[in-house]
DNA sequence: TAAAGTCATGTTATCGATAACATATTTATT
DNA sequence: AATAAATATGTTATCGATAACATGACTTTA
């Protein structure tokens, strides 16, 4: 297999050996019905002896159709890690394959115009930017098989997502119920749907609860990020009884770099975190999060887009998960 | 964009728009020199009028070529998922999409055979089963520019890997080397090369330093996996003063139940785990283990393979990354 | 000024499959 | 036995691009 690889056997090479028609060939390919036995035979008897398989792209150009999903997303880092695997799995049992195809809110529009061309089946978007305009990618792939993952609740458009404001007022609220009244936040990028709507949350609760905000400080949901940031924020001095963390993965930098400090948590500061990330139940303390898992919402949206393309009656619909806050040992009411 | 999806404009479309033949667009699309900038002008506003761009189904089917590279592999659950997002991210950069094929070991030499007729520009390969003929993966992809992550050392493919052998022999004899003499074991799948290999150097590591081979045990990797293993090994009561635990997140749990049986670590039981997954610095204590980036490994294989692409003379070897033991405070001496 | 070369553009074939329609056979029906 | 229907098979066009070669107009060179 040299730069340009060798041909493999085609339908045509087949077909000479077997001594029928391509046509021929490519019925006992697709198992159509009118092929008499003994002419299946021989064609099948070619094939093998030529090792023959079929060319997926020439079949694509044809059929404007191919075996093949994809997942446009705007952030290959964040979530979308976590999401390709599980998708991909999805696909593989229904006997498609996954092409990855990460892009720039800028070029996005483009990318879903051009989808056409690219033949696939069906398209999974994962764009979580603040700025992204919806209504314009709904106008784009009108009826066409696209499940959204974690996009606004008022996108518009066929998806699976969590309702992370209701989400983020709940775990707010908990550390309210609790007796805390000077509570602090820890965000993500705040260019993302995920960083916005967990911040705004956080501020409509306390307001509704007639309390000031607390301190808050921003950074990018990783682990490190946490580290960080919390070292900045206990620099700052400004109380706070409780914390309410924007990932699972801040939260355990972050409670790291509180311990060093001498603060014990739960005991003088509370966290929520969020995600219910893998490791949360085996920390010490164990971290009492709300329930965000993006395998679980790729499964989902995967299995919804399978649907839609199998059945296009399915009904075209928003499936939003329901938030769930799961309470472990790293709350607690305050110290007197 | 109902089931079949609508057409776009096509080269024959801008040609008509335009008043030239189709292949003048053609070398307008591909910036070829030999077109007057009055026909290129007017070319480029046909295609813009139409909303032109380019099918790379029908480009590919022509010139055996695409501007895409997979990722074969037998494994969707494991370490591919946090390569699969590296691997994008870096073709992302070369333009470049990916597409992830996951297969099984018996369907595996069927889908590299048929490489040629997927018409991608490269392959990368993790199959990390220990009954993978190497062999016969070389044979039939002689010359194909395909990387392989993580195989075994004489795999004899262009390949970026890890020596899990010495490094796991590292492990253990950095425990031996604190005082350890009955040291226990938490693997992973032993039809899996990264379970096989670490489990072998264990007891070879043993066996060279004339102790016995202490209490065994296997999980899948995962994190809930080792909590059941750990109690399953408590629960044999078969004494050890350390473990030597496959990977950080068998070892956080693992950890997590040894605390709630009352056990401390490190004092009663040092443990070194495998990866330097991103949360091992953030536990308590922060852990001892040794790196294994899947995600610097897949970055690595990536960028190899975009060096093949580019220039098709780079050599032809095996990156092996060294073994690193991070020493943190899961260790220390057997209690007297 | 004729021959040769360059440039802009076009015509036809091709990649490997399926679609649409056509044509022999064979079998069933009256 | 004649007609209709079903079955098996083949011919040609098509998908949307590039490859290979051809052609005419203009420039350069001897």
């Amino acid at each position: 297999m040299a730069p340009n690889p060798p041909k493999l056997a085609t339908i045509y090479d087949v077909a000479d050996l077997a001594g029928v028609s391509h046509i021929t060939v490519s019925r006992v390919v697709n198992g159509k019905q009118n092929v008499s036995p003994e002419t299946r035979e021989r064609v099948l008897k070619a094939m093998n002896e030529l090792g023959y398989s079929p060319n997926p792209i020439a079949k694509t150009l044809q059929t404007r159709r191919s075996q093949v999903i994809e997942l446009v997303t705007t952030d290959v880092w964040g979530s979308s890690a976590a999401m390709q695997s599980v998708i991909s799995a999805v696909a593989q049992g229904f006997d498609f394959q996954l092409s990855i195809l990460p892009t720039t809110v800028d070029a996005l529009y483009n990318v879903l115009k051009a989808i056409p061309n690219r033949m696939v089946a069906g398209t999974l978007l994962y764009a979580q930017d603040v700025d992204l305009n919806y209504g314009t990618v709904q106008q784009i792939v009108q009826n066409y098989p696209l499940v959204q993952l974690g996009g606004r609740l008022q996108s518009g458009l066929p998806s699976v997502t969590y309702d992370q404001y209701q989400a983020s007022t709940l775990a707010v609220q908990h550390l309210i119920d609790l007796g805390h009244r000077e509570i602090g936040f820890i965000g993500g990028q705040q260019r993302l749907l995920d960083g916005r709507i967990r911040y705004e949350a956080y501020l409509d609760t306390l307001q509704r609860n007639h309390l000031k905000a607390g301190p808050s400080i921003f950074g990018d949901f990783g682990a490190p990020s946490g580290e960080v940031v919390m070292k900045e924020l206990l620099a700052r001095q400004q109380p706070f009884t409780a914390l309410f963390i924007s990932s699972d993965s801040m939260a355990l930098s972050a409670i790291h770099v509180m311990r060093q400090a001498g603060l014990r948590v739960p005991e003088d500061v509370s966290v929520v975190g969020y995600d219910d990330d893998i490791f949360a139940s085996f920390l010490s303390p164990p971290l009492t999060t709300m329930v965000n898992n993006a395998g679980l919402l790729a499964r989902l949206a995967a299995e919804y887009l399978f649907e839609l393309l199998q059945n296009p009656q399915t009904p075209r619909m928003q499936r939003i998960l329901l938030p769930e806050l799961i309470l472990r040992q790293s709350t607690r009411p305050p110290q007197p």
